[in-house]
RNA sequence: GCCGAAGUGGCGGAACUGGUAGACGCGCUGGACUCAAAAUCCAGUGAUGGCAACAUCGUGUGGGUUCGAGUCCCACCUUCGGUACCA
């Protein structure tokens, strides 16, 4: 029996072993239930995997990222990246390091919110379940965690040192000069000497001022500039928001522009909101990617992100008006191919540049693009705009060129205004095409046949001043007139966008701001920290997009007449920092002890899934930058190396039911028979252990799914059953023409594991079935780490016969404990070593499937030598212990050992051993393999050549031929030219 | 759309630096053991042709570089992840 996702009650062959186990020597049985069981409960006792930071050891840190404990508990994907962590953490210690290993949870997080709106089940409660069984769950599978340092972004000892921090970053600014943070204090200092016209600072555009002009401002006036520099600050940004829920919505719960939920519409609303300003670190962020053990694409997908451009700001005057529009291009060599000019819908000055006729129509387009997401903006399928009538002025030569509006422009994105290029952009081109607007062709790409319409090659034309230049040299040429002219200047622009750090919502840390009655936000001190969440009951949206702790008004507004803030912190608040949390859980005074910090400085291997390339890696080194320019820690990244883990995929099996009902009763139909008329059916998901075969082109469910099916579903307890051969109804199969077959063909599909598709498979399952030991190597060996890939029990076999076989090289025949203290043969030796080599080699390039293979190999070899000999046997069984540490604890311990194998020394392999005599080496003529001869190792290469040369086979394919050239690779292959 | 990744037997995958494609495991086929089944053990297993030796084809598709390409280059197809408020 396999598991397929297993429904509850169903006693698993499991039991079956632990049964048996209980009638027969218990001393040759593997009986990972007992032996599993067992160490547990040692290591717990004896505390072995608790670590310090006070240690003579060299440190090691080994992360996993943090999981947010979802409702569905963890199924067999998420502790692929958990199990690779561990045993890597794992051979670190047998390698003599101090390895810090925690774990704890993102506790924060909307579904616990959607789940409480939907059940009235309060998140807290929601969560600590959903963390208990997430610890059960991680429990079972035998990790080398260190769970005094467990942690929790909900528990308020925490999220105290998350408000701490956002509190920093309110506190502080981005000086460009000294190219770090300072405090916003000393940015005060100076506007009262001098005002902000020395102050080089990222910022939020503003006008400038004086000192005196400083001086005289109102706090609330003061409040607004400052807002302008710090590096948690508030600013108009625009968001979801869905009227009929009366709530703002995350990206993930908006389909098709309308809500998820209820299916209605959502638009694009402006609301003040706290940002962090990730962008004054841009720099520093694509800059010290060099110095990390990432893969390429994962510093690719960040460098992309960050997307550094570098060109010009110009300003184009607006005809009849003293305004001019503020644009960002990266090719200011093209501005005489300059045909029109393009706003962003939300543009500020849309509204004043439309003429009274083109109204109507700037109107419509302003609801239509309102009603529009950002993804589906960008995802330019169809082209839209409207031109509003009034007329931008091209600086160089004078033209007037249309300003249109259209949804491919975005707000936040550089100006949120472009001067369009036809002929040398795309997205231009196809819009002129499309309105029929004018292109001028500006470059001579003859030269360089194959460029792109973007690529910056060729010689300009049709461009005043410019004609006759190189691309590189046009854009040097311009940049240097358009500063001289003073109507712009060089610039660098990033794709970044700061992060919106408000969320409407009840589940997440408070923010540690008061306002006054004039709207000036002041900062909690830190003798108050933490503010914690208050208690409430009903966790529907409060009105007007607010969060539901608006409603909280005792809470909300205090003695003095000040009031606090109601939204909350977003999900990534808390994992942007917990990394060094785990260094120094419980401390009350620092985020983390400086010795900790110190000690741990950063983590060394960080395992997660892609899912995470921008988002949280980004925050998180941004955060981390931030802590490193207040001296608080050592690094200046926080992960030296990452590995990503590929996602485990789930099987989804679907059934035909008819749309339209048959005589008023549902019609399921066998797959084949659907042919082209999908139209007519919908697929229904249904659990994946009704199906057999599941997976497979030919999956399909039996009678026994059927009643298994209708037992789940009962309101298709009358509903027909086309099968191959028959139909099947209340409980009777009917054949038709004589034919058996009651399959139903079921629809496979590879797809995410999750409960909507009943496709969920628990790892506590196979745990309980085969052993934490199997499950472990089970999922090594599946395949690459970093690959995707389908869940399949079906293998499990394989692993776990491997697992009895290792087991019984320390058995006889007759099942009794057999060891021999003899020497080792040659041949014994050389098997050992090579599965050394091999285990060591690839667990420092990350490849754990090759070393389950790997053992699988030794095993088998030392079977066929009947090998029963401690100096063979005792190093596999350490060499396994980072893969199977259960069963390899309890070999260690048979083996006379009192200590746990945990703090074994590693064993390493001896070249000596590994030596061969000959080689046999394949001979290829003209690149087709035709011949194998073995000959010594490090024969030279003429007597290699000689030797092939007079082989039979070999003579026999050159008949007629001349041999032009012979390639001797030594000790690989030879090739033979001829002709 | 844009950014990133992956496509190898019936299936998961191996081949690390351009050098014997398919290690290891599942499944399947045949055999041993058994009253029988399970478990276990032994043998075979990319496709096509052939009694066989062997030959031809074969790493998503089309082209290219090379003595030699799964691996490098160009174009394309399909699937997956991200796309800024899921975590």
């Amino acid at each position: 029996m396999s598991i397929k996702a297993k429904p509850k009650g169903i006693p698993l062959l499991g039991e079956f072993v632990y049964f048996r186990s209980i009638l027969t020597a218990a001393s040759m049985e593997y009986t990972p239930r007992e032996i599993e069981k067992k160490w547990k409960a040692y290591w717990d006792t004896h505390q072995v995997y608790r670590v310090s930071h006070q240690s003579d050891k060299p440190k090691f840190y080994v992360l996993d990222m943090f999981p947010y404990p979802s409702g569905a508990g963890l199924h067999v994907g998420h502790p692929l990246g958990y199990i690779a962590s561990d045993i890597y953490a794992r051979y670190m210690r047998h390698k003599g390091y101090n390895v810090l290993h925690p774990m704890g949870y993102d506790a924060f997080g909307l579904p616990a919110e959607q789940y409480a709106i939907q059940t009235g089940v309060h998140p807290a409660k929601a969560t600590a379940e959903n963390i208990a069984r997430y610890r059960t769950q991680l429990d079972n599978i035998g990790f080398s965690y260190d769970w005094n340092r467990e942690l929790k972004t909900c528990d308020p000892a925490y999220y105290k040192w998350t408000q701490w921090i956002f509190l920093q970053l309110f506190e502080h600014y981005y000086d460009l000069d000294a190219d770090k943070a300072l405090p916003v204090s000393e940015l005060v200092a100076r506007f009262e000497q001098s005002g902000n016209e020395k102050v080089r600072a990222a910022g939020t555009p503003h006008a400038g001022f004086s000192a005196s002009e400083w001086k005289t401002m109102s706090p609330k006036q003061k409040d607004d500039v400052l807002m302008n520099y710090r590096l948690a600050f508030r600013q108009v940004t625009y968001v979801n928001w869905c009227e009929e829920l009366g709530t703002v919505l995350a990206n993930d719960e908006v389909k098709d522009g309308v809500s998820e939920r209820g299916g209605f519409p959502v638009e694009r609303r402006p609301m003040l909101q706290w940002l962090l300003r990730i962008t004054a670190y841009a720099e520093r962020l694509l800059h010290d990617l060099d110095t990390l053990e990432w893969s390429d694409s994962m510093k690719k997908m960040q460098s992309n992100w960050i997307g550094r451009s570098e060109g010009a700001q110009l300003f184009f005057p607006i005809d009849g008006s003293d305004k001019k529009i503020e644009i960002f291009t990266t090719r200011p060599d093209t501005i005489f191919g300059a045909t029109f000019m393009v706003l962003a819908p939300e543009h500020d000055w849309v509204k004043g540049l439309t003429s009274p006729e083109h109204e109507e129509s700037v109107a419509a387009y302003l609801k239509y693009a309102n009603a529009r997401s950002e993804r589906e903006r960008m995802a330019e399928k169809e082209i839209t705009g409207v031109p509003l009538g009034s007329f931008a002025i091209n600086p160089f030569n004078g033209e007037k060129i249309p300003i249109w509006i259209s949804e491919y422009v975005l707000k936040d994105y550089g100006t949120g205004a472009i001067m369009a290029v036809p002929s040398d952009d795309d997205r231009d081109y196809k819009f002129a095409r499309h309105f029929g607007l004018p292109v001028i062709e500006i470059i001579d790409k003859s030269a360089y046949p194959g460029a792109t319409r973007q690529d910056k090659v060729g010689v300009m034309i049709n461009s005043g001043f410019l004609t006759g230049m190189e691309v590189p040299e046009a854009i040097k040429t311009i940049l240097n007139r358009i500063e001289e002219k003073e109507i712009g200047k060089r610039q660098v622009n990033y794709k970044l966008r700061d992060a919106i750090y408000s969320r409407q919502r009840y589940w997440g840390e408070p923010f540690p701001v008061i306002y006054d009655p004039d709207g000036v936000a002041h900062p909690m001190k830190e003798e108050d920290l933490p503010l914690e969440l208050p208690n409430l009951e009903d966790f529907q949206p409060s009105g007007g997009g607010k969060s539901p702790l608006a409603r909280h008004e005792e809470w909300v507004d205090l003695p003095n007449g000040w009031r606090r803030e109601t939204d909350t912190m977003p999900g990534f608040a808390g994992s942007s920092w917990y990394f060094l949390r785990y260094m120094d859980p419980h401390n009350g005074e620092a985020f983390a002890s400086p010795d900790a910090i110190h000690y741990w400085k950063d983590v060394d291997l960080y395992i997660g899934g892609t899912e995470h390339a921008v988002g949280h890696l980004m925050y998180a080194r941004f955060w981390n930058k931030f802590l490193y320019d207040k001296g608080l820690v050592p690094v200046i990244e926080p992960f030296k190396k990452l590995v990503n883990q590929g996602m485990i995929q789930g099987v989804i099996e679907y059934m035909y039911l008819q749309k339209e009902k048959v005589d008023g009763v549902s019609r399921f139909v066998s797959a084949e028979m659907v042919g082209d008329k999908e139209d007519a059916y919908a697929r229904i998901p249904i659990h994946v252990e009704y199906v057999e075969d599941y997976g497979s082109p030919h999956s399909y469910v039996g009678i026994k799914g059927i009643e298994q099916f209708i037992e789940w579903r009962p309101e298709f307890v009358d509903a027909i059953f086309e099968c191959a051969q028959g139909v099947y109804q209340k409980g009777v199969f009917t054949s038709r023409n004589g034919g058996k077959s009651s399959h139903l063909v079921t629809v496979s599909e590879v797809g995410k594991m999750s409960k909507r598709y009943f496709n969920v498979i628990n790892p506590d399952d196979v745990v309980n079935e085969y052993g934490a030991d199997c499950f472990r190597m089970y999922e090594m060996f599946l395949g690459p780490l970093e690959q995707a890939k389908p869940w399949d029990t079906k293998g499990i076999d394989g692993v776990s016969k491997f697992l009895r076989k290792f087991w019984g090289l320390f058995f006889n025949d007759q099942g009794e404990w057999d060891i021999s203290e003899e020497a080792p043969t040659r041949e014994e030796l050389k098997t050992l070593h090579l599965c050394i080599k091999k285990v060591r080699e690839d667990l420092e390039r990350f490849s754990f499937n090759t070393c389950v293979s790997g053992f699988m190999i030794a095993t088998n070899e030392l079977r066929r030598l009947n090998t029963n000999k401690r100096s063979i046997l005792e190093p596999m069984a350490v060499l396994l212990a980072p893969f199977a540490p259960h069963v390899a604890e309890e070999l260690w311990h048979r083996l006379g050992h009192d200590t746990t194998v945990v703090e074994a020394k590693y064993p390493e392999w001896d070249e000596t051993h590994l030596l061969e005599d000959s080689v046999t080496y394949p001979i290829s003529i003209n690149g087709k393999k035709r011949a194998t001869i073995d000959l010594p190792v490090g024969m030279p290469v003429p007597e290699v050549e000689k030797a092939a040369m007079e082989m039979q086979a070999v003579q026999k394919w050159l008949e007629g031929m001349t041999v032009r050239k012979i390639i001797v690779v030594p000790n690989r292959m030879i090739n033979i030219v001829a002709n």
